[in-house]
DNA sequence: CAGTAGGATTTGTCTGGACAAGTTTTGACA
DNA sequence: TGTCAAAACTTGTCCAGACAAATCCTACTG
């Protein structure tokens, strides 16, 4: 009976008949309407915001936020550390932090704003043993977390935990770019790159369930050394 | 409550109290070790399968499937066309389709065996308004399947695809790796790129629930016009 | 020993009710 | 008009109980 429920709600929200954006129907009024206890309309609610259709949000109501076929591959992964190919073998060679509004190119990079400081560390991403570089490597940390600066400076793993642990705010999402292009000049030649080389960027930008943007990652690998594996599996 | 069961329980998994493998204890022995309803306990279980710890059969019970570190972010998507990046929006110029034994190098980048035959599809993919080449593309399909030639041919969406309608043989796993290097000569003919150019290879493999490989695809682009974003989004 | 039928066990689904915990609305008051 | 507290509303959590459906075990039968 969930299941029929969620069918047509499913086709409801498909239909347009609740649109995006819109609220759903309240559970009593669910219950009333289709003459179930709340136990099966709230299963068939639960349904809908596995697949991504529905928010729910105590005291407020159930909201319409996709009306789209849903989700049917998904990539997992144990901690967002593994999103690195390098993951835990790598060491972030710090040579400059800085505070300040962040250059255009960086701001726009970003998608964050030009109007507050943000704390700005640059470095070299190293292999773990060899100490060979892997990356040029940008963090931008808004500047609300500048006073977790020794904390940034002592994480042996990904500084997105640092703001987690300490600062207490959540990472819900992370968004994810990756582009090729010309090597920049720093870039080459803090990793002992030719002038003419070519660099695969990578741009993290990890935000909070508010969708603020906490910190955002620049990594500038060497074209020929980079490599990124995901596994995507099927669900239902 | 049922937050604390959940971690109670997956303290014990991942101590090796409930070691994988084994059956947890029934819902009713844990409604009464923890003096909690059913609801509850239920609810602890539910998280731990989220978490993909435990798997559940009803009139069998619930076994312990893994006592790793649970799933913390995944990364949607409506299907797997936008794994493409050009997802829809592109089209797939064949020039040649060869039915053979791979060669080794292609074999390899698609770990598949050399032993039996693959279709071979090779051509480059086209933006779709503009027909400026986007990707030297290459697609290996099991020779099982050549009689779907005509309907690779003529599909408008991704080759798996047809594979699924026509064969049946649903796609369980997408592996797929993205790594850059300079560009083969071929590719960079094709393409109307320089010979000194960088390109980035994409290659994934689909797989079926028995990890049987269905097909592989390449795609070589130009590095300075290669663009992949994806979102990962946290999960409770 | 093999196979089957039946009973016991276990999880899945569903009801009705209750209170807690957030959010929104309302209305009184300054 | 603006502010703040109370009330109304909505989802979250929890309980007790009931039956259905799938599985497992056991005893019986050949």
């Amino acid at each position: 009976m969930y299941r029929r429920l969620h069918e047509t709600l499913h086709a409801r929200i498909s239909g347009g008949h609740y649109p995006v954006g819109s609220l759903l129907p309240t559970e009593a009024a669910l219950c009333e309407e289709f003459n179930l206890s709340r136990y099966t309309v709230r299963e068939a609610l639960r349904q809908l915001t596995v697949l991504g259709l529905v928010e729910r949000r105590q005291g407020s109501g159930s909201q319409v936020v996709s009306d789209a076929t849903p989700v049917v591959f998904t990539q997992s992964m144990r901690s967002l550390s593994e999103l690195f190919q390098y993951a835990l073998e790598t060491r972030f060679d710090i040579r400059t932090v800085r505070c300040a509004a962040p250059a255009r190119a960086l701001a726009d990079l970003g998608g964050i704003d030009r109007t507050s400081p943000w704390l700005l560390f640059e470095g070299v991403r190293r292999d773990r043993p060899s100490d060979r570089p892997l990356a040029h490597a940008r963090v931008l940390v808004h500047a609300e977390f500048a006073g977790l600066e020794a904390e940034f400076r002592a994480t042996e793993g990904p500084f997105y935990g640092v703001i987690e642990r300490y600062a207490g705010r959540k990472v819900a999402d992370v968004a994810q770019s990756i582009t090729a292009g010309p090597m920049a000049p720093r870039t080459a030649k803090l990793l002992g790159e030719s002038a003419e080389a070519t660099a695969v960027r990578v741009v993290r930008r990890y935000l909070d369930r508010d969708a603020a943007v906490l910190l955002v990652s620049i990594n500038d690998h060497p074209a020929d050394r980079f490599r990124y594996e995901m596994h995507l599996r099927r669900e239902g």
